[in-house]
RNA sequence: CGGGACGUAGCACAGCCUGGUAGUGCGCCUGCUUCGGGAGCAGGAGGCCGGAGGUUCGAAUCCUCUCGUCCCGACCA
């Protein structure tokens, strides 16, 4: 994109409800403005990240097995009645009212609507298990919205919801996505530690917080160095196969991990010092298993081998895909700005033309961009060069290209890594070819 | 949901106590100079002071109501 023809309004000063890093630096890079509290519109690059980010997470369902449906917003009152939870929901429920008076609400989630969906064509433990998740928009009328969009009403997450026979084919099920969890964390550049978290009502050791580590993060975790050696890859981890999930379940709930909360420090003490991890995090998803609750109390039954009918044994999976835009940049910025990882950042580069209307300057300029094309974000307006430089920190391209009339003439240009800040001097071709653009 | 603040130009704020022609910095526009880390000078545009009522000769300023936003705490992806 060009620059001078972009809605990507940057600002040198921070509006005054911001509080936190990623809060500000999401409305000075330009990537989301407000429009309600808790209610945020995506500009063009906070959009392509909160894509990049649905992306990775849908790959990563994809290959553990889900199948991706997308259900509406807007869901009837009468799914939550028979749940008991239209009642039991709260204030938090956005509840909305059509011209026929039926009851409708914004959805917070969608056990209800999923176990709909399935009571209504399954009918037989021959189709089970199934996984089937969606990226959607939830709602969730918080009293206090805050720290921008990790904790907005209106929020974009991935949910899946996993369908078994038995207990067993449950706990393999919350074993496949937990591993497609970590491949996920991963994948966008961050360090998730699974924790232990409440089951409720519902008991059982199958309920877990993904807490991704960042210097500013809400809670205080400790955990075993363990968790930053395994090799999630698929060499390592068939997700296809059980014994391959119980070994991976096994190394992830064998060594320590806590939230200060439940800290206990008995067990912290056996961790040997050496090992022992301590940091801040935030967390960005949470997967649990939760029986036969709404296949019963919905009646979805299907006919089991032995012809007697049975609830499945239902599990969800969330992953706060909006809230990882903010979660991604507490983990990783600093004075200047944001720094993409790069697999997740709206623009690969930065292309900054420091002196516009310079004749070889602006050719350089535009043979980049016509390389890199839609990964790139050209600065071409005609600010000054200090401008450019910080704009381009401030919106943490992992690469700006600098191109200066200097250079230009010789066939420089100087290439920036954001996250090191190392530069180097070299030709054209060579820029594009460390960025991973060969086609020049 | 308890407690506390704040709404004045696109952004950050002053003015309000003590009513009398609405200000500053940044940003924006024009010109000249400058030109590799948020330039300088000169000129200019931009406000129903969140909204509604009230008090007053006169309200950004005082009073009442209302809407909105933020912070602390309790709660959640």
């Amino acid at each position: 994109m060009r620059l001078s023809r972009s809605l990507i309004p940057t600002l040198k000063e921070v509006p005054a409800e911001a509080q936190i890093a990623s809060h500000r630096l999401m409305l000075r890079a330009g990537l989301v403005r407000q429009t309600a509290a808790g209610i945020y519109a995506w500009l063009p690059a906070g959009l392509r990240v909160l894509n990049n980010i649905a992306d990775i997470v849908r790959t990563e369902q994809d290959a553990a097995g889900a199948q991706e449906v997308l259900m509406p917003t807007i869901q009837p009152a009468t799914l939550w009645q028979e749940s008991g939870r239209y009642e039991d929901y709260g204030r938090e429920m956005l509840r909305i009212r059509d011209r026929h008076e039926r009851d409708l609400l914004y959805g917070p989630t969608n056990e209800e609507m999923i176990t709909d969906l399935y009571r209504q064509s399954i009918r037989s433990y021959k189709e089970l298990p199934q996984i089937a998740y969606h990226i959607q928009w939830k709602f969730r009328d918080e009293v206090r919205p805050r720290f921008g969009v990790m904790r907005g009403r209106e929020f974009l997450m991935k949910d899946a919801y996993s369908f078994d026979m038995d207990y067993a084919g449950a706990v393999v099920s919350y074993r496949r996505m937990m591993l497609a969890y970590m491949r996920t964390f991963q994948r966008l550049g961050v360090k998730a530690i699974p924790m232990v978290a409440d089951t409720g009502p519902i008991g059982g050791e199958l309920s877990h917080e993904f807490i991704i580590l960042a210097p500013t993060g809400e809670s205080q975790v400790f955990y075993d160095a363990a968790f930053e050696e395994v090799d999630y890859s698929a060499a390592n981890f068939d997700i296809a196969n059980p014994d391959d999930l119980a070994r991976f379940f096994e190394t992830m709930t064998t060594h320590y991990a806590a939230t200060d909360e439940k800290h206990d420090l008995e067990a912290w003490d056996k961790v040997s010092p050496d090992r022992r991890r301590e940091g801040r995090g935030i967390e960005v998803g949470h997967i649990f298993y939760f029986g036969t609750k709404y296949s019963a109390a919905m009646n979805f039954a299907v006919t089991g081998a032995d012809g007697q009918k049975i609830n499945p044994e239902m599990g969800s999976y969330g992953i706060g895909v909006s809230r990882m835009v903010g979660a991604l940049i507490e983990a990783s910025h600093d004075e200047a700005g944001i720094i993409w990882p790069d697999s997740v950042a709206p623009f690969k580069a930065g292309i900054l033309n420091l002196k516009q209307g310079d004749a070889t300057t602006d050719a350089v300029c535009e043979t980049l961009y016509g390389n890199l094309r839609a990964v790139a974000l050209y600065d071409d307006r005609s600010e000054r060069a200090g401008v450019k430089f910080a704009d381009a920190d401030l919106m943490g391209h992992p690469w700006q290209i600098v191109v200066g009339p200097r250079g230009a003439a010789s066939g420089q240009v100087e290439l920036k890594r954001r996250a090191t800040g190392e530069r180097v001097e070299l030709s054209v071709e060579d820029a594009l070819s460390r960025i991973g653009v060969t086609n020049a």
